[in-house]
RNA sequence: GGGCAAGUGGCGGAAUUGGUAUACGCGCUGGUCUUAGAAACCAGUGCCGCAAGGCUUAAGAGUUCGAGUCUCUUCUUGCCCA
């Protein structure tokens, strides 16, 4: 028999247009099945072989059920790791893109993906960033965009700006440098004119992940509550935000940020000016706030309580009030909040508890924020606490000191960059201050070759003439904007390119948009739940403001988000990591290192990363056992939503078993006709056949694992049907539908076995039958326990049933001479009788 | 601290959504073949028990003729937000 021979094989169809493209015509129904485009940030690794495995499986299967699949891909390709790469090996920042893009491209052809690579689109193309600035200049005229002096994020590493949710745990999420405070004219998307539309529409996406929503939401992070005016003793007032109105009763300070308009009656005092520059240390994150010790200074004054005639509350400032949340100021309530809980304690003042949950002790150990009945509060005493909120409300409208109001966390999204590798943003700033965008006619503007990035400070701006220009309507001398756009502005538009990657008079054609979008299945990480897919939406949502026959409300219609690929960790005795092909197991429990022999640390799976080496090479993997058993693996072992470990073992064995596959292929084929057994040949028909629907609904709903178990339980019935009386015509009709349905997992494999067959149609899903087996498992349960499983015929009724159970089976002697008490009977699956204990 | 998931053999996992628990794969054990190994093939493999049989889905309770699935309590793990 002829060994199957997965280099030639699979470079055959490789370079088959036929078996790679998912196109067909614009008459047919579209589908648009999109990956998230990866970072060309050398090699592809494991994770992008699993995303675009899964989106390959949906598009191919969407093909084969007769729609025209639009399955493009390309380069999020401007970022940082570029510049830093052409620091340390003086290569040009364009170069090592395109060098990487290059070498990804090729092996991720070697995968078999059915991508069209005519609509390949490349971020950092000047042919991208062109539309790209005439997006943003569409979103400036629209007023989606404004300049504004903010307090921002700083990463000393980088020398750039980072976005509020590029800061985890207070450290820049790429350098991971403590992040500081400074003050910064920045870029802003308007992102907040949305935050309604942008919360309320979660709702229509029905097909997206609960878990996506939920943190779309609480990112998005609705509050509502109203502000309340408090005088203060030196005449003047004090607006604050709360969204606890009910508890104004237990008030015994207000808190403000030391950026507050009240911080000016203090800038010469030095103890404040020190305690302020304490403050910009622990930085503006959430996380950093609620972590830090709570600090106060005192300012001597105080204000009046609204509700309690001569009620005086001291004021102080502190660190864990935030002048751009609210109006940078809260009254604390430390009976009913953490935070001013710790404040109080810290300084002394009075803590009055306004909320009671029925047990009411002598002194708090902490704050009480549950539910509870209103006391000490006056008028509120005895509602709960949203009645209460109500009411209060109502009552401070009335009294004119306040009003009722709505926050939102989500803040404007911050995009300028003082990076070099970015998209310049088409501003300049004229002589007599004033900032308008370029005519539309200079873009793009592109960026310069020559630039030093080993000074610091923005490339860009360090230029020499780069940013000196002029204003092309009036002739006036200008200066660029030197800022580059955060990346990922690039990638919350890509996905509308992608419809018309070659239109070259506007960002798309509208009517290709119009055709394709919305993006019918959307796949990638879990990663990007938040920053990338919440810009995306808002970018539709702007668009729509200033493209009349836009009319896409959201972008991506399905979501899935695929687990990570992990792999153990191994590391030598003095601590340092090793690659897993540096280390050679032994046996269970014992690995050693190949070099010298000496023993390996072996920790648990973790997802693969550079840092511990615990990675594996597609490209390696790929050349030793073949696309297809790459592909096979990596869906085989676990959903796609989870993590998956990656395992030799795992990928060895994948590989024996497309090449059983072909062996029965090649069997099939070559096969002498036998006697015939009508009824076996029927039987094993309706098998084969019934697996339809099983791997169908499977690939429908992402079970990708449940798919391939089932093609290892159909060869099973194959290599018994080869060797019993069917004939060949049966065998190979059937081994051809099997093929078809394989096409989404092993192109490669699958086509060439069809062609083996001389099959007439490749490309066409066999008809789904599901239910055709005429005999079916009962199961025998005696109150409620199994004592038996018989096979019998489909759909017999009870009684025929029962007298089958009487005379021949195990659970007969449970029910001889017993009293039936009553029998449960669910049709072809189960019959329970009770008797009598 | 809050929110959301999840917990099934030695391991990855399956279970048509309340009706046969442990499909399928890995690993392991035995066998055939082989000078030997690898490969391939055959058989076995949740636990206890010689067997009949009993027990088993993190632990405990509940609803039900029937619970991995529903409800409650507890424990553990993971993720997100703090």
């Amino acid at each position: 028999m002829e060994r199957y021979n997965f280099q030639k094989i699979e470079k055959k169809w490789r370079d088959d247009a036929n078996a790679t493209s998912v196109k067909k015509t614009e008459k047919d129904k579209k589908f648009y099945c999109l990956e998230m485009f990866p970072y060309p940030s050398g090699k592809i690794h494991m994770g992008h072989v699993r995303n675009y495995t899964i989106g390959d499986v949906i598009a191919r299967y969407k093909y084969l059920n007769g729609f025209n699949v639009l399955h493009p891909m390309g380069w999020d390709a401007f970022g940082l790791p570029a510049e830093n790469a052409s620091k340390s090996n003086k290569l040009h920042p364009r170069k090592w893109t395109n060098t990487n893009i290059q070498t990804m491209k090729s092996q991720l052809k070697l995968l078999g993906l059915s991508i069209d690579w005519d609509k390949e689109i490349s971020t950092c193309d000047k042919e991208y960033y062109k539309h790209q600035q005439e997006l943003f200049i569409d979103f400036y005229n629209a007023g989606l965009i404004s300049r504004k002096e903010t307090y921002v994020n700083w990463d000393p590493a980088e020398g750039t700006v980072l976005a509020n949710e590029q800061v985890i745990n207070g450290r820049g999420w790429r350098s991971n440098a403590i992040v500081e405070r400074k003050k910064l004219s920045q870029w802003f998307f308007n992102i907040t004119k949305f935050t309604d539309e942008l919360l309320n529409d979660l709702e229509s996406l029905e097909g997206w992940p609960e878990k996506v929503k939920l943190m779309q939401k609480n990112w998005i992070g609705k509050s509502i509550g109203c502000e309340i005016i408090f005088e203060i003793s030196n005449k003047k007032k004090i607006n604050i935000f709360t969204t606890r109105p009910d508890t104004i009763f237990g008030a015994s300070f207000l808190a403000l940020s030391v950026d507050h308009p009240l911080s000016e009656d203090f800038k010469t005092n030095p103890r404040f000016l020190n305690f302020k520059k304490e403050c910009d240390k622990t930085g503006t994150t959430e996380e950093a706030l609620a972590n830090a010790d709570k600090l106060g200074f005192n300012t001597n004054l105080f204000a009046k309580h609204p509700f309690v005639e001569n009620k005086k509350i001291p004021i102080y400032f502190a660190n864990f009030v935030l002048m751009d949340y609210g109006s940078g100021a809260i009254f604390g309530c430390p009976a009913h909040d953490q935070r001013d809980f710790d404040f109080a304690k810290k300084y002394g003042l009075e803590i009055i508890k306004v909320v009671s949950d029925g047990n009411d002790v002598e002194t708090l150990k902490e704050a009480y924020t549950g539910n509870g009945t209103l006391i000490n509060s006056e008028f509120l005493n005895n509602l709960n606490i949203s009645s209460a909120k109500e009411k209060i409300i109502n009552e401070i409208e009335k009294l004119n000191i306040g009003k009722r109001k709505t926050l939102y966390r989500l803040k404007d999204w911050g995009i300028s960059r003082q990076r070099y590798w970015g998209c310049p943003i088409p501003m300049i700033y004229l002589e007599d201050g004033s900032v308008v965008p370029v005519d539309k006619s200079e873009l793009p503007i592109e960026l310069p070759d020559d630039v030093d990035l080993n000074s610091k400070g923005n490339p860009l701006d360090n230029h020499p003439h780069w940013k000196n220009t002029l204003q092309k309507s009036t002739g006036k001398k200008a200066i660029r904007e030197t800022d580059t756009l955060d990346t990922f502005v690039d990638s919350s538009w890509y996905f509308l390119r992608f419809c018309s990657p070659n239109h070259s008079s506007s960002p798309f054609d509208e009517k290709q948009v119009k055709y394709w979008m919305p993006v019918d299945q959307y796949i990638g990480g879990i990663e990007h739940a938040i920053l990338h897919l919440l810009y995306s939406r808002f970018f539709t949502k702007g668009i729509k403001k200033f493209k009349k026959n836009f009319n896409i409300i959201e972008p991506f219609k399905n979501l899935f988000t695929q687990g990570m690929v992990c792999h153990e960790t191994y590391q030598d005795q003095k601590g340092n990591w090793l690659y897993p092909n540096e280390v050679e197991k032994v046996d269970t429990n014992t690995y050693i290192q190949k070099k010298d022999k000496s023993k390996v640390i072996v920790s648990p799976p973790e997802s693969m990363s550079k840092s511990k080496k615990n990675t594996i090479d597609p490209e390696t993997m790929i050349n030793e056992y073949g696309a297809d058993a790459v592909r096979w693996f990596i869906l085989s072992d676990s959903p796609p939503e989870k993590d998956v470990q990656w395992s030799d073992t795992g990928v060895t064995s994948a590989n024996k078993f497309l090449q059983k596959i072909w062996n029965l292929n090649f069997l099939i084929h070559k096969r002498k006709n036998k006697d015939i057994d009508k009824k076996l040949e029927k039987k094993f028909d309706l098998v084969i056949k019934s697996f339809t629907a099983k791997i169908d609904n499977s690939i429908k709903s992402f079970r990708f694992n449940v798919s391939i178990a089932h093609f290892y339980e159909i060869y099973k019935v194959f290599k018994d049907a080869y060797e019993s009386n069917i004939s060949n015509n049966l065998l190979k009709e059937n081994i051809i539908l099997v093929m078809k349905l394989m096409i989404p997992f092993i192109p490669h494999l699958s086509y060439e076995c069809l062609e083996l067959h001389k099959s007439k149609t490749k490309n066409d899903w066999p008809k789904i039958e599901a239910n055709l087996l005429e005999e079916i498992k009962l199961a025998i349960q005696i109150n409620g326990k199994t004592r038996d499983i018989i096979t019998i015929q489909k759909n017999l009724v009870e009684k025929d049933i029962d007298s089958i159970i009487r005379k021949n089976s195990k659970a007969k002697k449970y029910i001889q001479d017993k009293k039936i008490l009553k029998t449960i009977f669910v049709k072809n699956k189960i019959i329970n009788y009770i008797i009598p204990k």
